[in-house]
DNA sequence: CTTCTTTTGGTCAGTAAAGGTCAAATTAGA
DNA sequence: TCTAATTTGACCTTTACTGACCAAAAGAAG
């Protein structure tokens, strides 16, 4: 197996366990590899481009880094999936982590899931009864998640 | 994350808490994220430029200062003026018309009331007692077009 | 009122720390 | 063998940070 098949596994691997995203610096990869620098943007651009369904971003001079992020179904399909999977009622928690679920996997920007965040908020349902803001956030939630792949 | 990182967020921090209006001494940021005054300059100039949509302006000698000022508030404080407009209920006529002259006055694009107008909808305010249903959009709108001028 | 001193902030060029590009050289596979 | 994939390294661009030197404003001294 070539270092190239290598650094690629070691980057599925990271990814598979960091929930799709990871973030490492180039040098310390060729190092880790004892390969040149350049050798992992080979492995980005030949199996992390957009095509195979990944997202690369980097930044230069000091601090720099390079980011993958995975993104798994087409993001209008995996809307429609979050919002099968969205009941009656919903908590803040599963509310939050559905959200994130879909900016990671790029399905929606971070300004529009910040617009939705705040429509569901405490702040926006404070002036609800504690019992029914489970019942309005899954409402709220799935129609504006249907809106957004419209 | 680099000093000017730091510094950036401490700053849009600081505008947030202070209504986009900030005030403060180059020595005093410079010794607080231990670095070279100038490095408060690099940030300004890199991250509160015009483009970015923020006014820096300052003065030497003593009791000299930096303000920075976050324009780009047109569209802003006529979402303002809305918020405030609001009680702690509004039925669902009022709420169009008021979304309906945002967009009209381009505070806000067509997409993003078309998302909150989603979040507001009887669809989606459908699992909801009816009499709670107005204090909901109450504090829907008012979270969203909060979250929607930053 | 002038002039000197102190207190701020401004500029700019240089160094360092990343990552990017591209084409030549090499290797693996059909 | 012939071709495509891989590997390498020279050179480039962007971003971060530093420090020496500059400019302006306020206050004090005369």
């Amino acid at each position: 197996m070539g270092t190239s098949d290598s650094i690629e596994l070691f980057l599925l691997n990271l990814l598979s366990k960091a929930d799709g995203v990871c973030e490492l610096r180039r040098g310390d990869l060729a190092e880790r590899f004892s390969c040149v620098p350049s050798q992992i943007n080979y492995v980005l651009t030949t199996r992390f481009s957009p095509e195979h369904g990944y997202i690369v971003e980097s930044r230069r001079g000091g601090g720099g880094y390079i980011r993958i992020t995975r993104v798994n179904m087409q993001p209008a399909s995996l809307v429609m999936h979050t919002v099968n999977a969205i009941g009656d009622a919903i908590d803040a928690r599963t509310t939050a982590a559905l959200l994130q679920n879909l900016v990671n996997n790029g399905a929606l920007t971070l300004d529009t899931t910040n617009l939705v965040a705040a429509a569901l908020g405490s702040a926006a349902l404070r002036g609800l009864p504690a019992e029914w803001r489970d019942a309005a956030r899954a409402g709220i939630l799935k129609q504006c998640l249907l809106q957004i792949i419209q």
